[in-house]
RNA sequence: GGCGAGGUAGCUCAACCGGCAGAGCAACGGACUCAUAAGCCGUGGGUUGUGGGUUCAAGUCCCACCCUCGCCA
């Protein structure tokens, strides 16, 4: 094993945007990968800061405000405890899941504003945008309907003609009328702030470059090729809307920041905030300040020119001035990303999901059915790292009863019984170990490394392949030294294997912990550990100007899993097991199915 | 329309720099019985989206086209 010092770990993962529920779809892209990342730099004692929030601003959110009736506040706060519910209910481990909508990300928002402004990296501009008189205000694009100017189609709306696809220019729109109450808007003259993007470009793409072995070609393309083939233009990062972080300069009241520019500067306020609910009010600097620390980004491939290319932009811009604007103190550059493993798109039964139409499995509802690791087995096993993957439920139900259940859960509670039986519940004294016994313990110590290996690249799906096949291994171990005819005639060689067997399981349980967190708990106190593998997390309402918000947390407490092999210590008590994993009938898939739609 | 990713066994995916297309699951057969009838051993299964080209040799390189998805206009 290589030794190194710990590192310090951002593990940024894409913030949802408080408008709808999070599906499959979502979890896989994004904050399971996360999760399963951070989970493993915790095994290997590394200092991991895994933050994320809602995003609470932007016009998703108002819109469904008017759907609903309700204020955006509202909407956001009925999402944002569904967020709270699933992600303890799968185990996924944020340091800090916190909001944009706090005072602690309005003074960090705004900061890295100003200090791209003192940096000469933003200018204005001023443009056209349709102005309704009777609500007195700019209507976003989507807020205005009208004929396309392509197509004649009379319901188009303002960003993008249904009928046939085109995305607009609003301002093309022919007999314009504001969706809210038909009346008719006029085009008025706006200013906005925009962010430089041709003056950046250069340090962008030598941020780029300098990670060309590491970031996964299709994140690689659609970020420096992209740029290579178009020049980066300045980009509009103000709009005219009340619901977001107030442009913090004087005259320009009524207009906020644009949620492309806003929402990402969330992982940079929510170490702030993390760091303030530590009471360690500079704790964040050891990842933000750090030129060791590595920032990973787990977001969807739809994503990747705002985190490849945009953020970058905006950190590198921003990091001379950032300090001296929001503590006071000189900074140094702001940490740019190590990685962006940008996962592709997951789709339902060969379609693409749609919130709307139903067709998609929500994370919640699946869990009031079936076990976060099912769940958490499927989606990495079948994750879209390098092309779109297809949620099937037939194939859900196959690989659930034949790798998850089949071949990793019979193992356990084959060994674990057969022990438990003829042992009496105390792990067996092994006599000399043969060489059989010793090649399946190398076997599947060797994975600490070369799964460990897969795991720092961001391989999942194979990392976690590789575990099953380790398992196997040792079924294969088990049928070839059979116990069960052993311990009929020479019990002692018999616990040898059982002690062979159970060790090795022992090393499974860690290498399955990142995946699988909740039986691999579950198997921890079969096998008589009394410390937990992983903290835990608790939620913290949290006051301040702005209001109240809901805070998701962890507490590594007693966690005492290590990313290495552990000595199961011999004539120790262990527990009698159950079955780790519930075993599906065929029937499950033709129900779900007839869920969807 | 421009850029990018992908199209390989019934299903899900591999194949480093061009070198005999491989795994797992499913299907079929066998021996075993500790275990959630699970596990283990073995067998069958392919015109690599389509059409051209380069090469001794193409899933891989080049050209055109078709389909799916993303970003941008």
């Amino acid at each position: 094993m290589t030794e190194s010092k710990p590192k310090h770990i951002l593990v940024a993962v894409a913030w949802p945007y408080a408008s709808s529920e999070i599906h499959v779809g979502n979890i896989t892209g994004s904050y399971l990968p996360a999760d399963i990342f951070a989970r493993y730099n915790r095994l290997q004692g590394n200092y991991v800061l895994m933050v994320s929030g809602s995003d609470a601003h932007g016009t998703p959110i108002t819109v469904k405000s008017d759907a609903l009736g309700i204020t955006p506040e509202e909407v956001y706060k009925l999402y944002h405890a569904g967020f709270l519910e699933l992600f303890q209910k799968l185990g996924l481990h944020y340091d800090l899941f916190t909001s944009t909508h706090t005072e602690n990300h309005t003074t960090v928002a705004q900061s890295i504003f100003l200090a791209l402004k003192e940096g000469g990296y933003l200018y204005t501009e001023t443009q056209n945008q349709w102005f309704s008189e009777s609500e007195g205000r700019f209507l976003p694009d989507r807020y205005v309907e009208g004929t396309c100017y392509i197509c004649g189609y009379t319901q188009a709306r303002g960003d993008q003609c249904d009928n046939c696809g085109t995305l607009l220019d609003a301002n093309e729109l022919i007999d314009p009328r504001s969706k809210n109450d038909g009346s008719t808007p006029l085009l008025r003259e706006t200013e906005h702030f925009y962010l430089d993007l041709a003056k950046l470009e250069p340090a962008v793409v030598e941020f780029l470059e300098a990670r060309q072995d590491r970031i996964r070609q299709n994140v690689l393309r659609q970020s420096l090729g992209q740029i290579k083939a178009n020049p980066l233009r300045g980009r509009a990062i103000t709009r005219d809307l009340d619901w977001g972080i107030p442009v913090p300069v004087e005259g320009w009241e009524g207009k906020c920041l644009y949620v492309w520019f806003e929402a990402v500067i969330g992982y940079l306020s929510a170490a702030v905030e993390w760091a303030a609910l530590h009471d360690d009010t500079e704790a964040w600097h050891n990842w933000w300040y750090n030129p060791e620390a590595r920032a990973y980004y787990f977001i969807g491939k739809d994503n990747i020119p705002f985190h490849a290319v945009m953020w970058p932009a905006q950190l590198h811009g921003a990091g001379e001035w950032f300090g001296k604007i929001l503590e006071e103190k000189d900074s140094t550059q702001l940490t740019l990303p190590y990685d962006v493993p940008a996962n592709e798109f997951l789709n339902m039964q060969d379609q693409k999901i749609s919130g709307s139409r139903n067709w998609a499995v929500w994370g919640l509802d699946f869990l009031s059915r079936y076990q976060p690791d099912a769940l958490r087995f499927y989606l990495t096993i079948n994750m879209p790292e390098t092309k779109d993957a297809n949620w099937d439920w037939d194939d859900f139900v196959t690989r659930n009863n034949s790798q998850l259940v089949a071949t990793w859960g019979n193992l356990v509670n084959r060994v674990l019984s057969f022990a438990h039986k003829h042992w009496e519940g105390h792990i067996p004294v092994p006599g000399d170990l043969t060489k059989a016994d010793q090649a399946v313990l190398a076997t599947v110590e060797n994975g600490f490394e070369s799964i460990g290996e897969l795991l720092e690249a961001v391989k999942l799906r194979a990392a976690l392949i590789a575990v099953i096949e380790l398992a196997s291994e040792v079924n294969k171990y088990l049928d070839e030294t059979a116990p069960w005819t052993e311990v009929k005639t020479d019990k002692a060689r018999a616990g040898t294997i059982i002690y062979t067997a159970m060790q090795a399981i022992d090393h499974l349980k860690t290498m399955f912990a990142p995946f699988l967190p909740f039986s691999s708990e579950e198997l921890h106190t079969y096998l008589g550990y009394d410390q937990p593998l992983f903290g835990e997390q608790y939620t913290r309402p949290v006051s301040d100007a702005q209001g109240e918000h809901t805070t998701l947390l962890y507490r590594p407490g007693q966690a005492s899993g290590r990313w290495a092999p552990e000595k199961l210590e011999p004539g120790k008590a262990f527990r009698k097991p159950s079955p780790l994993y519930q075993k599906l009938e065929p029937t499950v898939a033709e129900e779900e199915r007839n869920r969807l739609g």
